[in-house]
DNA sequence: AGCAAAGTTGACCGCCCGGTCCGGTTATTG
DNA sequence: CAATAACCGGACCGGGCGGTCAACTTTGCT
């Protein structure tokens, strides 16, 4: 049904140079945010800057081939720790792993990057259908409070980075150190009532 | 010490320029963030482009007047509650507050907008030390866990507001609802043990 | 080896940005 | 009501951006 690229099997200096781009870019997005520039991310990758836009016919199509496979690779764990006996750690495994990849490369605007091709969205509504079954096994077994949703729990995941963007010249690990403050607010032990209802994120799967 | 503008008293209509420069900016950043053009500012205040860099030199110091604004506003709320009987609640009215005022106009970009000048620079360091004495108020008499230092309530003083951004049509006070999940994590009841030691934010007073 | 298709390149285009500048306008003072 | 200094505005400048294109190079098939 999704007729991608039917019948091209790319060259062979293409497909080096289109992955060359695809790690430069990402490097250049994370040190600069969304202004990197296509002329630095083609320099740093040692190609000219008509390649870059033979291989992503716009800036935000190189973006979101990126922001697919972060999103892709972070579902891959998601889905893997949905069969853990325990949905606490497995929950707190997940988050951990989220923001240990958001920390190599902060990505934190791919989330806003919203609906720059259907592609994201279908991948990112995968991705949050996961960590909502994560989210409701959890909450099954009592080891997160009643009143959290998955919702919550994918809106809380960027915290600790962005929280951590704010220190100078932070030790790389600091992050941990706010997943665990925010985590401790999700235990039942918390016991606060919440004074909003939790938004609804659309988590309707096109599942598998 | 501080020798701001001697003797000249300003000019009627300049000084209505100015006003209408300061609150059309604030709109302008609150809505486009950093990217909002000076053109588009100047518009809003239906003023002229060059009008803009008579008041400010350039647009860092427009930006960094609005922010010396929120952060004294903020200051003052901190300090009139420094003197509440229940620290509890006077740290989370505080924080109550500084997500108001960030609700109205996002201004996140403000704390990363560093060391424009001075003058922010002072402002900042004296809003920290309020907070820090909050914080201190509130560890003292053990209503937060004994392992938050003030540093790590103004990291996650602004997490509410960043979270909340990611909703599409955020009812405009969800963020009372991660404010909440958050101090819960600050309590005592959280009680499980911090894996990074916090980090130091430079809190030295340069005070009253 | 030879050749067509695929890929590469950097000069180039139009656009928008922050910031400058000077001719014209307005507020203030006596 | 002058007269003057302060102030205003918008054309203008240099620079960087995303994106295009036609001339050139490389690849892979025969």
């Amino acid at each position: 049904m999704t007729g991608v690229t039917p019948p091209r099997p790319l060259r062979a200096d293409a497909a080096r140079n289109r992955d060359a781009l695809l790690a430069a870019a990402a490097d250049e997005f994370a040190e600069r945010g969304l202004e990197a520039s296509v002329a630095d991310i083609a320099r740093r990758a040692g190609v000219g800057k008509g390649t870059v836009f033979r291989h992503f016919a716009t800036k935000d199509d190189l973006l979101a081939a990126i922001v697919i496979d972060r999103m892709d690779a972070l579902d891959a764990v998601g889905q893997d720790l949905l069969t853990a006996d325990d949905a606490a750690t497995a929950l707190h495994e997940f988050l951990t792993a989220a923001a240990h990849q958001r920390q190599q490369r902060d990505l934190s605007f791919l989330q806003s990057a919203g609906d720059v091709s259907p592609e994201v969205t279908r991948t990112r509504t995968r991705l949050y259908a996961t960590i909502d079954h994560l989210v409701a096994r959890a909450r099954t077994q009592k080891a997160i409070r009643p009143d959290i949703t998955g919702a919550d729990v994918i809106l809380l995941m960027c915290a600790p980075n962005y929280v951590v963007s704010y220190v100078p010249e932070a030790p790389p690990d600091l992050w941990q150190r706010y997943l665990a403050i925010i985590f401790d607010g999700l235990r039942p032990a918390a016991a606060h009532p919440l004074p909003h209802p939790p938004p609804s994120l659309d988590l309707s799967d096109t599942a598998t």
